[in-house]
DNA sequence: TCTGGGGTCCTCTCCCGT
DNA sequence: TCTGACGGGAGAGGACCC
């Protein structure tokens, strides 16, 4: 075993665009991007797309300036998802122990490969050949002694590339490098490190620590400070659970409707219940969040005696958060509704209360899961979204 | 320029009980 | 009974990630 100490990263190379790819081969070598209605922002873009300055996260109407020619195609969840699942079972083939972030990227833990690999580089190589083969997708591979510097090592060798940061190398890799560039450090943190006069990852390793303390805070300065010497104990944790499951949608247009806020609530209560349901989960905290239309944003939140998947609970309990707020005809842009406090149905004792009938609204919407399952989505609705 | 939707984590403030 | 210190939990907001 010649892997130990090392962990990997493998990202996707423009992950939704590049499957999108796959069912549409006559756009290869077109600037593509994947994205949705007029008020929606760049999902992903390929790299034909990006020369023009195109990159995701961007609204979509700025990507059709900057790309005249720009082809958008539509989100395909179903093909993202079932790609996904090979490529994290190509990477099964390598560690169990592998931690995935997001559809399109993992962490490998390489202590835990067999002897049949002859190192990370051997490893780097037959996953990008096993996924470029099986998937017809490319992907980046970084290996490093921390999560942190595996992350930044693969997207130093972005596009279609690989890179390995040895132990003796990390500071080196990492100390030329702009502040912007470190996992974790973001536009705002970037900003207030320029204005601290630190421009390159080098400086901030050498800051004393007290001056950090006093513009991030305990945590998030020593936090910075560890990174910028490549030190992160961060652990491959494979099957992370989820913290909050929620669901929110931005209005086709501004609404100051206090009945088409009530339905759209219902319906984001909807969907997070089921979703809960369905992953066989309970919460206890919910919390309603609301974007007004000079996008300034609020939250709110409320904890119920009693763990809940059920939809009816949700929203009830998203409503009285709303009426609270007291908004007279306030133009809002986006809900959203999320529940947290998780905690699996097993583990937790579902209280039925007094005034409940003996099968109660839990059961009802379980049926109604089961007749969406079997039917599709339009089989079972509660009345008030009928006409949606 | 005009900003989606799914998340996690951290910080600060307030309230409450001791 | 009042006051202050302290810790924990809840709530709100911000930053960050893909």
């Amino acid at each position: 075993m010649v892997s130990r100490g090392w962990v990997m990263h493998v990202d996707m190379d423009a992950f939704y665009a590049a499957v999108s790819l796959l069912e549409r081969p006559d756009l290869r070598g077109l600037p593509v991007v994947v994205g949705g209605g007029w008020r929606s922002v760049v999902l992903a873009a390929t790299y034909e797309a990006r020369a023009y300055g195109v990159r995701s996260g961007i609204p979509m109407a700025t990507a059709r300036r900057l790309c005249p020619p720009l082809v958008v195609v539509r989100p395909d969840p179903d093909s993202y998802a079932r790609v996904s699942e090979a490529v994290m079972a190509i990477f099964a083939e390598v560690t169990p122990q592998v931690e995935p972030v997001s559809m399109e990227e993992a962490f490998l833990d390489l202590s835990a490969t067999g002897r049949r690999w002859a190192g990370p580089e051997a490893i780097g190589r037959w996953i990008r050949d096993t996924v470029a083969d099986e998937q017809g997708i490319t992907c980046s591979v970084g290996a490093a002694p921390s999560k942190a510097v595996a992350k930044m090592a693969s997207r130093a060798a972005k596009p279609d590339g690989m890179r390995m940061v040895a132990r003796e190398d990390v500071v080196p890799f990492l100390h030329p490098m702009p502040v912007g560039a470190l996992w974790g450090v973001g536009e705002a943190t970037e900003a207030e490190l320029h204005r601290l006069g630190l421009h390159t990852v080098a400086q901030l390793a050498h800051v004393p620590l007290t001056t950090l303390r006093r513009a991030f805070g305990e945590q998030s300065a020593a936090r910075l400070h560890t990174l910028a010497w490549g030190i992160d104990e961060d652990p491959v944790v494979p099957q992370r659970r989820e913290r909050s499951v929620g669901s929110s949608e931005t209005f086709s247009h501004d609404v100051d409707d206090p009945d088409l806020v009530r339905r759209q609530l219902l319906h984001l209560a909807e969907r997070t219940a089921s979703r809960m349901r369905h992953a066989g989960v309970l919460g206890r905290t919910v919390v309603l969040t609301v974007r007004f239309s000079d996008f300034t944003t609020i939250t709110r939140s409320r904890t119920v005696a009693v763990p809940t998947d059920v939809t009816r609970e949700v929203h009830g309990t998203a409503c009285s958060l709303y009426a609270a707020l007291g908004l007279q005809r306030a133009r809002i842009r986006m809900l959203g509704v999320r529940v947290e406090g998780i905690t699996e149905v097993g583990q937790t004792l579902v209280q039925g209360r007094l005034d409940e009938p003996e099968r109660g609204w839990r059961e009802a919407e379980r049926a109604a899961d089961r007749a969406v399952a079997r039917f599709g989505h339009q089989a079972v609705r509660p009345a008030s979204l009928l006409c949606r």
